[in-house]
DNA sequence: ATCCGGTTAT
DNA sequence: ATAACCGGAT
């Protein structure tokens, strides 16, 4: 039995994560932060986040530039602007008070259909289907005996997994796969050996078929978005900087141009009159 | 050089 | 459906 081995398992092995002993907005923070970045990279910038931000309420009042700097080098920095707009929404349309309920959740700027589904299972404790990549993974093997999932879940993958969440704890259920994916059923170097649901595993009885699906990886060096984390990280290290100051920053002028643009149209940097840029300030 | 990850705009 | 969006770790 896939749910009573999976659950028992996740409760003697589950890590001790500040987000899984914290209020509804502990979670939300976490949440944001997890999209798309790796745990251990989040947990300092969680821990002082919490420390300076507690409640929504207390981020709303902060200004972008203290939002943005705060979120450090955790990447996507248009993250920081969404959590920053969340808070001033549920402070200012919702009292205060986070929404339980997923479809109100998914209106909120930055939370999509995997962050509803998370906060109304992990800040809730309520019934919904998490997907994310993690589980995604873990189930293409346990269940449907492939590698690696599609590059995004289909309706089939949701309305077949949607069975599978059990009636009682349903929110424990999201969290020990999300945690068995992401620590025994890995995307490289699977430790089947310690996997508690080895035995009833599809993908291990047909002997670790391999999928044949590209993976595109993204490049990093030389791209807008490296040119663009460099301007932002610069900004949060100097009030102000000039044009000229920038343009020593990176040698493509045509793309840093294009990158200055970018981020003035994301409310990442503000044109403090003529030829200078900040953080935004309000 | 490759890996790991959701949301939004088009 | 596809593209744009980050950066530390390995």
């Amino acid at each position: 039995m896939l749910e009573k081995e999976i659950i028992s398992w996740f409760k003697k092995n589950k890590r001790d994560l500040p987000w899984r002993k914290t209020d509804t907005w502990g979670v939300l923070v976490s949440e944001f932060m997890l999209q798309q970045t790796p745990v251990n990279r989040v947990l300092p910038v969680y821990i002082e986040w919490m420390k300076r931000w507690p409640t929504p309420a207390l981020l709303a009042k902060a200004t972008p530039a203290q939002v943005i700097t705060a979120w450090g080098r955790l990447g996507y920095p248009r993250r920081a602007l969404r959590l920053h707009e969340c808070a001033k929404v549920i402070t200012n349309e919702y009292k205060g008070v986070i929404p339980r309920d997923e479809s109100e959740l998914r209106k909120l700027p930055g939370i999509g259909e995997y962050t509803a589904a998370a906060m109304v299972a992990f800040a809730f404790s309520g019934r919904s289907l998490v997907l994310d990549i993690n589980i995604r993974r873990l189930f293409a093997r346990i269940i449907d005996g492939v590698e690696s999932p599609k590059l995004s879940a289909t309706k089939d993958e949701k309305s077949r997994y949607e069975e599978l969440i059990p009636k009682k704890d349903p929110h424990l259920w999201a969290a020990a796969t999300m945690e068995l994916g992401a620590l025994v059923c890995t995307s490289q170097s699977p430790k089947c050996g310690i996997c508690p649901v080895a035995h009833e595993c599809t993908w291990r009885s047909l002997d670790y078929p391999k999928s044949d699906l590209i993976k595109r990886t993204q490049s990093w060096h030389g791209t807008d978005r490296q040119c663009r984390g460099t301007v932002v990280q610069a900004l949060r290290e100097n009030d102000v900087l000039t044009k000229a100051q920038i343009s020593q920053l990176w040698d493509v002028p045509s793309q840093l141009e294009k990158a200055l643009l970018t981020l003035l149209d994301d409310g990442l940097i503000e044109s403090r009159g003529k030829n200078k840029y900040s953080l935004p300030r309000n």
